[in-house]
DNA sequence: AGAGGAAGTGGACAGGTTGTCCGCTTGCCT
DNA sequence: AGGCAAGCGGACAACCTGTCCACTTCCTCT
């Protein structure tokens, strides 16, 4: 390739996201910090830190992200839309093509998944009361309102329901406190799929 | 009674909490101005807030309650010990004697009756990550995880997946950001409880 | 290529909160 | 009644948040 076509496909790239190159320099800058610290420190950590480790200003941060657990959402937004994928048009069991139950176990088990890959900046991701205000939330509530569908009912509160164990603060407190292997919440939550028919 | 009974009981009541007449005194002005201000204002209320609120100074506040949380749980044991009595030596379906089903499902009924009551109460008593250090939490816990025994199984991992739809940040988001009824959460609970048999 | 303008940057500021400390006050026991 | 210990409240330092503004850097257009 051209330094020519280099040159171009980066103002290509900066005119869509309409964001000037120094800027998106900087966003790297505090997604790689944000995902250090997160891992290093754990969910608790403040806009002030986050910028001093990314070597930025405070008003710098600020311009993009309001609060810390925005940065959180933003570097778990990568992960969760691959799921949101194969949940849409992947391969069953996941995909479209399974019975209720069966979609619903084997969207635990990715849950479960992203979880143990990704707990600490799943933990950040909801300081406060953001957990629901999230669009994640928004699509997995989707998901398993229609699996309630498909299986003949209608039955949004089942849905919260349902999706309440998958909490990530819940899921911290069964691995750390509690001593509980991946395969034990899988097995309880392959328990609770069965509230849905086969 | 004479004044001087009364004199002695408060004597007895004195030395039996260790606790002087002033502090007592204190501690119930505390614990009425925390009752007001987290219905007024929910569950985000600061220990300068509450310490003026409650006409006290930073540090008599600070000498029983290390953070807000401490004095929601506080205000909440109350109704909660009302409660767990019940669970214990009630009459059936929440005491002993019904189907683990049933009993799960009156649990769940009482259980939404509660924050349907003190949601602002729950909500400030879960400020961080306290929802599973509290004392309550682990009392449902082996409540459920009996439940589950008494079904024929051991499953904790069950148990923390069953009380998970009891988060009140999760009551809050149905009952007033997805106006769901009380009868509709109740209803969702209630399949969730047939996973464990009639 | 270079100049103008807009977007981006970082340091500073005010307001608020936390947890602790210490000198004074108050209640209780003898 | 007096002494002692527990209780009290104001003050303090450290921190964090959100915003503002003067300066710098990048992009675009001629």
């Amino acid at each position: 390739m051209s330094s020519y076509a280099v040159v171009m496909a980066e103002n290509l790239l900066a005119s869509a996201s309409a964001e000037r190159a120094d800027a998106a320099a900087n966003r790297q800058r505090i997604l790689a910090a944000a995902e250090r610290l997160f891992a290093e420190r754990g969910p608790q950590i403040s806009m002030t830190e986050l910028a001093s480790a990314a070597g930025v200003g405070r008003a710098t941060l600020y311009r993009r992200y309001p609060d810390v657990t925005s940065v959180a959402v933003a570097l778990l937004d990568v992960h969760e839309q691959q799921l949101q994928q194969q949940m849409i048009s992947g391969p069953p069991p996941l995909g479209p093509g399974a019975s209720p139950r069966r979609r619903l176990q084997a969207f635990y088990d990715a849950m479960i998944d992203l979880l143990e890959q990704h707990l600490p900046l799943a933990l950040g991701a909801e300081q406060g009361a953001t957990r629901f205000a999230t669009g994640a939330y928004g699509f997995w509530r989707t998901f398993v309102i229609s699996l309630i569908r498909a299986a003949g009912r209608q039955d949004d509160a089942l849905a919260d329901a349902l999706l309440a164990p998958l909490a990530p603060e819940l899921y911290r407190y069964q691995r750390q406190d509690r001593g509980q292997t991946v395969s034990q919440v899988k097995g309880a939550l392959a328990r609770l799929a069965h509230v849905l028919p086969e």
